[in-house]
DNA sequence: GCATGTCAAGTTGTG
DNA sequence: CACAACTTGACATGC
């Protein structure tokens, strides 16, 4: 059992700047991109702790943050690492990044945000989408990243007709992403069942968010949804990959949806323990979530 | 200095 | 019909 952390730190003094296109549009392209080299080198030096500080915590896994060069795909104010002055300077930064993780066993990962929707009506939507896809892909491929994980997206009224617009744009994605991609059943749409025939259809692995799961069931129980997505990434001969979260509000009364600052031990299945698998912490307390339901685990593994 | 509103992008469900 | 929730800040602005 390999946890993971999601993006940030909450104790750990690691922080990942930002800027606005708005921001980025008051400048002259220059000063734009001495901005962003400086942002950016910050972030890559940030990611470079950042793996080394999982490490050291005894964390295996780690989500880098889809921002890490923001606004990269703008289209006013997007640009490529060649533009930025200190550009040489953050390739080899990924590249420290990219030894360090495969020297320790660390899993990397990322996560697109809830704008990138393969299935879309909409092709400007889709195009975006295939654009940011591309550059996280791009970005995977430098620190050697694994797993790039999406939502099956919006419904449109006919659930089926969302799905084959998915695999549709799938065929069509360059190898660097396919070879990446995974799919995540979400709390509102698209459940495990309606995911499996997707992942088996386009030999993709399936990421089980069992919080999502147990906020909208789909008749699997835990233990099936867990051997069937497992089986998604054996037949790949991959590490299963999950995601773990507790409730805020508790399972009783309000919304169970946001997430907790820690993880409630409860909330762990009995069939993850034994399980080779890699197990992303969603918790608002970040690493000391991680640390702590680790130490919960401990004399059990 | 410090508080507060704002930030590229989509979709759904709620008030 | 407008707006918050998804993940969660950090930045820019204005006092």
């Amino acid at each position: 059992m390999r946890f993971g952390l999601c993006c940030l730190f909450k104790n750990e003094a690691i922080a990942f700047r930002t800027t606005t296109a708005k921001a980025l549009c008051s400048l002259p392209r220059s000063r734009q991109l001495e901005k962003l080299s400086g942002i950016c080198h910050s972030n890559a030096q940030s990611l470079v702790r950042a793996v080394q500080t999982v490490h050291s915590l005894g964390i295996g896994a780690f989500r880098i943050m889809s921002p890490l060069f923001p606004r990269i795909t703008h289209p006013d104010v997007g640009y490529g690492l060649d533009d930025l002055p200190d550009g040489e300077s953050i390739d080899s930064l990924l590249v420290a990044t990219r030894s360090f993780a495969r020297h320790h066993d660390i899993r990397l990962s990322f996560h697109p945000d809830q704008f990138v929707v393969l299935s879309s009506p909409r092709p400007d939507v889709v195009a975006n989408s295939i654009r940011e896809l591309a550059y996280q892909a791009w970005l995977a491929e430098a620190v050697g990243a694994d797993v790039i994980n999406l939502h099956a997206g919006g419904v449109y009224g006919d659930k089926l007709s969302a799905l084959q617009r998915f695999c549709q744009v799938f065929a069509d994605l360059p190898e660097i992403v396919r070879s990446r991609l995974t799919l995540e059943n979400d709390d509102v749409s698209y459940t495990v069942s309606d995911l499996l025939p997707v992942c088996e259809r386009l030999a993709i692995p399936l990421v089980y968010d069992v919080h999502h799961h147990r906020c909208k069931p789909d008749g699997l129980s835990v233990e099936e949804a867990t051997r069937l997505a497992g089986a998604t990434w054996q037949r790949l001969g991959r590490e299963q990959y999950c995601h773990l979260s507790s409730p805020k509000a508790g399972w009783e009364g309000g919304d169970p949806r946001p997430h907790a600052d820690y993880i409630d031990p409860e909330d762990m299945p009995a069939c993850w323990r034994e399980r080779a698998m890699t197990v992303d912490i969603e918790a608002k307390a970040k690493e000391l979530a991680v640390l702590r339901l680790m130490n919960c685990f401990s004399g059990g593994e």
